[in-house]
DNA sequence: TATTGTTATACTCTATAACTATA
DNA sequence: TATAGTTATAGAGTATAACAATA
């Protein structure tokens, strides 16, 4: 049963990460982590995930924008986008619209996936403020920044 | 062919992110995409991935921990533990140990275990200072440690 | 009964290559 | 020939449930 010598372990709690401790890289896979669970289960009760609402996002605020430029913009390559654009046009929140150049698409938000988009926005804000919670507003708005240059930079 | 008035479209680059815009949600997706691409090329050489990496690290900073403790120190269930521990216990990095509750395995590294980990932690520190390249010393530190405080919050 | 490790399963994300239609 | 979109395929990461062994 229960004894005193029970664990001959030789750590105790918490555990170490040994080379990983206080790194970036660690850092960031660890509040990556965090982040996209918790947006995962905001956007769930809409039946949105993660890149459904980038996708979304990317062509409301670029109306016109062509598949392969939204792929660009949401880091990876154009074979992902067709799915994610499958499924917001199922859901009726856009639309495949032909250009002149007839190799090329137009997507555009219908007024239900702007009006969706405008509810997420609150999720979203939310999720925002829960996953900064432990940080001050301007320590928030440094870690963007911050982010930002860590991301650009590849 | 090309006309001036060929792109009807109503954007311009660079393509706008709408309400993701300077938002630690986005920002942390963005950055840790660029941070995990460049950690799976630089592991890909000897053979690793990050998640073998985060698992060797912390088995060897942590001698005889149990798959289950593993898995939760990675932010996981314990069923994740089981082919990552296979994979470094065939490239003979570590071994799993019978303790004295049968039900529990004790992990500890080999000596090819923690060599190999040496040899990793040089490639680590150069990806390090890849990606916190675009920041001052005083920046990358501080960023490592808000994203300490955003990931602890869950 | 509860816990540990494992297996089975499924789903998502991601990357690559190949196919089509247009240019 | 080059480009845009799509399809097919495969692999990795993750989550849940179910199982066997042990307590």
């Amino acid at each position: 049963m229960h004894e005193n010598v029970q664990q001959l372990n030789d750590y105790d709690a918490p555990t170490a990460f040994g080379p990983l401790t206080a790194t970036v890289s660690y850092g960031l896979k660890r509040a990556y982590l965090r982040m996209i669970r918790d947006l995962e289960a905001a956007l769930a009760p809409e039946g949105f995930t993660p890149p459904l609402l980038a996708a979304l996002s990317i062509v409301v605020a670029n109306p016109g924008i062509a598949p392969s430029r939204l792929a660009e913009a949401m880091g990876h390559g154009r074979s992902r986008a067709a799915p994610l654009l499958d499924r917001l046009e199922e859901m009726r929140l856009l639309a495949r619209e032909a250009g002149a150049d007839r190799r090329s698409l137009q997507l555009r938000a219908t007024p239900a996936g702007a009006a969706m988009l405008a509810r997420l926005e609150a999720l979203l804000a939310a999720h925002e403020r829960r996953i900064t919670e432990g940080l001050s507003p301007e320590e928030a708005s440094l870690l963007a920044t911050l982010l930002e240059k860590v991301a650009r930079e590849g």
